[in-house]
DNA sequence: CAAATAGTGTCTTTGAGACATTATCAA
DNA sequence: TTGATAATGTCTCAAAGACACTATTTG
């Protein structure tokens, strides 16, 4: 861990530390459009950013105005950045009980001008509905959610159009390799409602194909049909529906189908 | 990212940062032993980790003397975490140039005696040959390469044993779902050759068995066949080469069998 | 020849893919 | 009845799994 080399007096480096610790959230949620009664909804998984106010609340300016940057603080000493997060996201959204994944950590010399702060990502899976009672922060001049395709087009705070580049990386990859698709889901769903939270991120075929996909959902070990419930939120025809289980996927791309 | 509130005066946690940003290193490699001339090896996943000096080089009594550690040391502010990985490595055991992946960062508060210091974990693949020119560090009592099954049982620093389980998680999945076993072989490997470095973390089925895996690396959409290259060093018969290629792994639970 | 690993032949079974069809209900 | 989604029937094709067998080379 520390080797005695930076314990030594004569190390120039033993007292440099950090300026500060920062937790960073990327606030991932997927909006529900009804486009008509009973029908399955249009689904589209949307990033909540805060857009940085010119000056805080006694006048001084803040730093990076005007952009739009993930909600996030500093973390303290009696913290992790998790709980810092969870505390953050909370007095943010005024939410508590989310699923936090942390993703990476943003360290580069120079990413932030106030000086050496490190950043612990994490992403973060709301859905919709709680969102709702959202309120404003104190330095956040506007909160907005944005499709995850248009986010380029944005100025962004720091380096956070490269955390955010990452989150989606992430996210993308944990909805397709584990049952993270769950958060967004209620207890209950219909193979299409699972659908169409999978192609907010996905074009693949087998999973866009009706009939393919619900067969297939049968078939998954993690996901069960929960015998006699079902529901006609999606359609006029009652349809089955599922809930995940808690059973281990292991995969491997050495012994998948390519 | 920073909110005013911790900007105002009156905020007592403003002047509160880390007491040290380290950078960990979980260090594996596969030892091949040739159990035979003309036969694959046996290969078996290992970690090295260092054994902490009773004292530094100046008589000052060390930190968790006799434990055994990950090897690591403090970031500076002109590098990032993988940076000072990457540094430390090669200062410990003079290979640069080794595949690093980030995999977690540990903040718990009280996880280090010394103070509030986070460390940013990284594994790190090393090939067993080039571990051989690896030489003793100034406060590395010992140097030791441990089978990653019986490490639950030897004293470990800090909270080490807890993210060498981390970093054995992460390594294992990285090695079945994404293409990093290439950073245990050679450019050209043999299907036997491939198939011992999974098996160091899976004990699949159709990974285990030799004409099923034979066949089925010949259908791999990242790895060809290089026509025309044969070796015979895992057998008598000349044996057919292949690589990796770069080819974009795209998998998802549910679309895979199960 | 014996032994060991590499590689193929072939049969069975499973599931993916495609397409058509049926079921159910509200408007 | 129409229109929409849910769900099933059925056929084809590709691949997984299993097992036997052949090929090559060294000692």
């Amino acid at each position: 861990m520390k080797s005695n080399k930076e314990e030594k007096p004569y190390d120039v480096s033993r007292y440099r530390t950090p300026d500060g610790y920062t937790s960073d959230i990327a606030v991932f949620t997927i909006t529900s459009e009804k486009t008509k009664a009973y029908a399955p909804p249009k689904m589209e998984l949307k990033l909540m950013l805060i857009k940085r106010a010119q000056q805080d609340t006694e006048g001084n300016l803040n730093i990076e105005p005007g952009k739009w940057a993930l909600p996030g603080g500093f973390v303290t000493p009696e913290e992790t950045a998790m709980e810092a997060a969870s505390r953050e996201l909370e007095e943010e959204t005024g939410i508590a009980g989310i699923h936090l994944k942390h993703f990476g950590v943003y360290d580069e010399p120079g990413r932030d001008p106030r000086g050496w702060i490190i950043s612990n990502a994490h992403y973060a899976i709301v859905p919709e509905h709680r969102l709702f009672e959202r309120k404003a922060h104190d330095d956040a001049a506007e909160v907005e959610l944005f499709p995850v395709q248009d986010l380029e087009q944005h100025l962004l705070a720091f380096d956070h159009a490269s955390i955010i580049r990452h989150a989606i990386t992430h996210i993308t990859r944990d909805l397709l390799q584990t049952t993270v698709a769950k958060q967004f889901l209620p207890e209950l769903f219909t193979y299409s409602e699972l659908q169409a939270v999978l192609l907010t991120i996905t074009d693949d075929k087998s999973i866009q194909n009706e009939q393919a996909f619900a067969r297939k959902i049968k078939t998954l070990p993690f996901i069960e049909a929960v015998e006699g419930q079902k529901t006609q939120r999606t359609s006029k025809l009652p349809t089955q529906l599922y809930r995940f289980i808690d059973a281990e996927v292991k995969q491997s791309i050495y012994t998948a189908r390519h």
